[in-house]
Formats: structure tokens, C-alpha cells, sequence
DNA sequence: GGAGTGACGCGGC
DNA sequence: AGCCGCGCCACTC
């Protein structure tokens, strides 16, 4: 188990500010592992053990919602979203590019 | 020990 | 411009 992998994922997602999104790629590409993407998808799956973990902040690169499915409730990621200032159509995030957030 | 899967991303047709 | 396929890394069966 890397644990160093997925605490550094943990770390960058928890440092995403609210209001902000950020993509798979962004990460691995911000713990050094660009070609990992896959890979910060699954920590977030098991992200439901870091309650500090905004995962719901975290979109693939088309800034789709596709692991809103993974959550609670299929809304739960859009309704966070939402409450946090994200405007969510059809499970796209609006205005993707200007809400991508990257570590400075 | 080997093969398959997945909340992705990029390249090619 | 849109659609199809491959690669990568970690984890599970």
C-alpha cells in the first residue's frame, strides 16, 4: 500500500479551497505522477475514510461529475457543489476552466 | 502468481 | 469536430 501516494493526494485534494474545483490529472500531475490520474481516482474512493478530503471538489478533466455516482446520493457531489458557490448543469461544471484550481 | 478493473488522460482515425 | 482505442498505476479477485 503506497499510503505516501494517497496521503499526498489527500493533502492536495484538502487543499482545495471552496468554491473551487480541481481535476484527477492536476493532482497526479501536482504529487509528480501525471500518468496516475487513475490511480487519484481510486484514493478517492477510498477517500470516504478522510472526511477532509473534499472529493466532491475533484472532476475529470472535462469537469464533468463522473464519480457522483460513487457518493451517498448521486446529488450529493452537485448539491455540495452547489452550496459551495459551483454552479452544476447536467453533471458539467460551469465555468470549469475559470473554477480549476491548481497548487500553487 | 496472473488477469481484470477503474471517480482518467492523451493520441490516433 | 467527433468517435475509438491504448497506456498508466494501484488494488482486488
Amino acid at each position: 500500500m503506497q499510503d505516501d501516494f494517497y496521503d499526498k493526494v489527500y493533502a492536495l485534494v484538502r487543499q482545495i479551497p471552496r468554491g473551487r474545483v480541481s481535476t484527477y490529472g492536476t493532482i497526479a500531475r501536482a504529487i509528480g505522477s501525471p500518468q496516475s490520474a487513475r490511480v487519484v481516482g481510486y484514493a478517492m474512493n477510498n477517500a470516504h475514510s478522510h472526511p477532509e478530503v473534499p472529493a466532491h471538489r475533484v472532476v475529470n478533466r472535462n469537469g464533468q461529475l463522473t464519480g457522483k455516482h460513487h457518493f451517498s446520493s448521486s446529488d450529493a457531489m452537485q448539491n455540495l457543489l452547489e452550496e459551495e458557490g459551483v454552479r452544476v448543469v447536467d453533471d458539467q461544471v460551469q465555468e470549469f476552466e475559470s473554477r480549476c484550481w491548481s497548487p500553487s
